[in-house]
DNA sequence: CTCTTTTGACCCCGC
DNA sequence: AGCGGGGTCAAAAGA
């Protein structure tokens, strides 16, 4: 039962082949959600992803998320389970730059950014998977 | 041309 | 100190 030595075996090497071409990176999640519509929990902040592995302690994807901006320590992760429609964001940090609102870019209200905390919260019903869209 | 996203490899931290 | 797993970075392609 060897399963890793490097690269934990699978990756994001899965690359999606079932004929069909994703628009989007939304039509990828679907995918991963087992063709839930799953949607990013937009959170005012403009974030880059550098990064994507499958933690198979949990038996979960998680994504990394960075801000875009340097200056900004800020660092978010999303994880969820293939075939679950929630998903789990980890907000790591603060910005530096604060403007969580969808102003445009952000220019200058530190503070207001720190509301994230680092917790861990729930996206689309912790425990309850009952969205009042489905 | 620049920025963003994707995948694999490598490095670092924790045990 | 070594190994395992997680996390980060880098290169290429697409927009």
């Amino acid at each position: 039962p060897l399963i890793c030595s490097k690269s934990l075996g699978n990756e994001g090497g899965e690359r999606g082949h079932h004929g069909d071409e994703e628009e989007q990176q939304q039509g990828a999640w679907a995918e991963a959600a087992g063709g839930q519509p799953l949607v990013m929990p937009e959170d005012g902040y403009q974030w880059k992803k550098y990064g994507q592995k499958f933690i198979k302690n949990i038996q979960k994807i998680r994504s990394y998320f960075r801000c875009r901006d340097k200056r900004c320590g800020a660092k978010k992760k999303v994880e969820w389970q293939p075939g679950d429609p929630n998903l789990r964001v980890v907000y790591d940090g603060a910005h530096q730059h604060g403007s969580p609102s969808s102003n445009g870019g952000g220019q200058d209200a530190d503070g207001a950014a720190n509301r994230y905390d680092l917790s861990t919260q729930y996206f689309g019903g912790a425990g309850a998977p009952t969205p009042q869209t489905q």
